[in-house]
DNA sequence: AGAGGATATGAACAGTCGTTCAATTCATCT
DNA sequence: AGATGAATTGAACGACTGTTCATATCCTCT
């Protein structure tokens, strides 16, 4: 007994990863069986492993493709050093709204990673941290910032930033350009010298 | 066959929660087994349930009494919003410096309660934003702040103090001190008029 | 000394877990 | 038409899951 129709090579591989993606967000890493996202993609359990080496490598690669991508797409203009941390603000604003199962993975799943995959992950993030801190830098040398501790100033944004993900939803009150706008008032007014 | 020794009715029961708090933090909710808790308090799994009635339980109250003492020992002065915000700054960054495990899971493992369980404490969690946005709106309506959305400000703050979890560590480069007067600086920046 | 209750054990239950693999089906190529 | 190989099934593996319970032990009270 085998496959019922035609091949679906191509678009059973981003089918998983979608269902994981799904199901790891809504009930956690630990909590979701192999069997599950199988049948959220309409497959046997078994046919998962021609596309994944185990349900782990499933999760690691989740979440390196969303750092690879959230980095990757981290443009900052050559300016001073205020323009370039509102087009950081909007930037990481924009990104979370965008994909938030996949940051709320990203930031949960931590700890279910192996240890080799943790540290590869955490690579990834202390590069994004640097992106911002390296910002924060400039602007207390130019006298722009007024800053007590820029790594401290760094994790804090960060945090404040991310949390947009804990309250936003599509279609409510305030339109993305406004929560850009207005997280990004905040952090101004928080760095500003 | 039981008990090897005399009885340790009173200790055991606080030993469980304290186990149970350690590993759900560690390897969170799902991935940790009763066993294992057992295990770590030196009991077989069978005297657990003399203690609580499931696994589920024993989450639920780990969170429960951690926002109910959360909410309990928040004591506002009677005074102007800015010294109020003040305050409720400095509480918040020392309750969550001081209890991390409890406040990683509290935040973590919301999706494994189940919907009664949820739902309560989802309404401890709201009556303590509702502490912050208060304040908040108090000082909009003096003129001592200024806010574009005071919801959205409630989120942000909360999201940035909270976040100190994610690196302090004790004994660190900065003590607690330094910690709390770092943040709440950057707070009244970017709340002030 | 003996009874009674609190405390704990350890085996058992039925179910689920991640993973493997021989067998099977289908599309494509010759 | 027949062969090839990719895609998938479904059963099986041993290990582990939360929970229950008859049994045993120890402390306390009489």
């Amino acid at each position: 007994m085998a496959r019922k129709q035609g091949s679906h090579a191509e678009t059973t591989g981003p089918r998983i990863r979608d269902a994981a993606l799904r199901l790891f967000a809504q009930h956690g890493y630990a909590a979701v069986s192999m069997r599950q996202i199988a049948r959220e993609v309409g497959v046997q359990a078994g046919a998962l492993y021609l596309y994944t080496p185990d349900k782990q490598t499933l999760l690691y690669d989740l979440m390196r493709a969303h750092l690879e991508h959230l980095l990757g797409h981290l443009q900052l203009p050559d300016a001073a050093p205020e323009a370039q941390l509102e087009a950081f603000c909007r930037h990481h604003i924009r990104y979370h709204i965008d994909r938030p199962e996949l940051v709320f993975i990203a930031y949960m799943e931590l700890r279910n990673l192996e240890t080799g995959n943790f540290a590869a992950i955490e690579a990834l993030r202390h590069q994004y941290e640097d992106r911002l801190q390296t910002i924060l830098k400039a602007g207390q040398a130019s006298g722009d910032f007024a800053l007590a501790d820029s790594k401290l100033a760094t994790m804090a944004i960060i945090a404040m930033l991310t949390g947009v993900n804990t309250w936003y939803r599509e279609g409510g009150r305030l339109s993305r350009a406004d929560v850009e706008a207005i997280y990004w008032d905040m952090v101004r007014k928080a760095v500003t010298a």
